[in-house]
DNA sequence: AGTGAAACGTAAAGATA
DNA sequence: TATCTTTACGTTTCACT
C-alpha cells in the first residue's frame, strides 16, 4: 500500500494471470508473460508489497461442507445514525454465513451475500441479525437458484 | 469433485487456514494443525482433487486498476423462456466488469454485482446488457458506497 | 559522453514440496 | 530428492547532466 506507480503491460499479465490462477510456478509465469522467473518473482513481490495485490486464497466448494444455499438478502434501517449503522456493520461482518456485505445508496442501505446450510440456518440469522436489531426497518430475502457467475476478479484492460 | 469422503478436523482445519491465506508454506501449516509438511501436503492435494479446493487464486486491489466503483443491478425480466434466460445469462457471464451473477428467485430474476471505472462506464454496460435487452423488464441500480465485508469464505464449523 | 536509477537474465543458494 | 523461490552479480537501457 506504498507507492503509486504505473502498472506496465507485464504487471497487467501477471496480474490477470494470478488471479485466475495462483498456482502456476513463477517459471511458468515467465513463460506465458516472456520475463525471467527471477524478474517475475521481483514483480509479484513488489505487487505484494505495494498491496496491489492483497493476498493469496483457496477458494473452497461450499457444498463440500453442506453449505449448498446461498440468500441474497436486502436490508434497510430504521435510522441512519452513524453509531448504529457501525453498529449494524460489525454485527454482520462477524457473522461467518456473511459472506459479503455492502453498504449501498438506493432503496435499500445493505447488500449482504450469505451461505447457509438451509433455510432453518437462514430463519435463525434472521432472528438474530434482523428480527432482534430494533434499527432495521425491513428486510428482502432473494434465494439463489444458481451461481452464473462467481468471483473477485478485477477487469483488466 | 469424485468421491464424497468425509471430512476431518484437520481437513478443516487446513480449509480455514488456506482459505484464509494460501501462502503459508505447507510446514508452517503443519505447525498449525499439529501435523507433519508431508500429511499437509497429501490431504491439499487430496483436497484439490477432490474438487473441495477449487482453485487458489489472488485477491486484487481494484482500486489499483481504477477499478473504484461497485455496483449492485438487480434485473427483472420480461418472460422466463429457458433459452431467453440462457441468452443472457451468458452476455452476464461473457463481461468482465460483472464480477458476480446470481440467478433468484423473488422481486427479481437476476442481482449482478459489478466493478466499474465510473458511472459513465456503467451507464454504458446498462444501455449494452440491459436497454438493448428486450427480455429485461426492469432493472435497479444500487450503488456500493462502502465493503463491509467482501470474500468468498465459507463458514467452517 | 558520463552518471545513476531501474530492471533484466543467469546462475547459485536456500527453501519447499 | 526434485522443484521452486530467492538472492547475488554483471549487464542493459534510458533519462538527465
Amino acid at each position: 500500500m506504498t507507492a503509486k506507480r504505473d502498472l506496465d503491460v507485464f504487471d497487467l499479465k501477471l496480474l490477470s494471470e494470478v488471479q485466475k490462477n495462483a498456482q502456476l510456478s513463477q517459471g511458468e509465469l515467465g513463460a506465458k508473460v516472456n520475463l525471467s522467473a527471477a524478474a517475475v518473482n521481483r514483480r509479484l513481490k513488489r505487487l505484494a508489497d505495494e498491496g496491489i495485490i492483497k493476498k493469496y486464497v483457496a477458494v473452497i466448494a461450499p457444498e463440500a461442507l453442506g453449505y449448498a444455499l446461498n440468500i441474497v438478502a436486502q436490508v434497510e434501517v430504521e435510522r441512519e445514525r452513524i453509531d448504529l449503522l457501525d453498529a449494524m456493520k460489525k454485527v454482520f461482518e462477524a457473522c461467518p454465513q456473511v459472506q459479503q456485505c455492502y453498504w449501498v445508496t438506493g432503496e435499500w442501505d445493505f447488500v449482504l451475500m450469505l451461505a447457509v446450510r438451509d433455510m432453518e440456518q437462514y430463519n435463525e440469522l434472521t432472528r438474530q441479525m434482523f428480527f432482534k436489531n430494533n434499527n432495521v426497518k425491513r428486510f428482502k430475502t432473494l434465494v439463489v437458484l444458481k451461481h452464473v457467475k462467481s468471483g473477485l476478479e478485477v477487469p483488466i484492460d
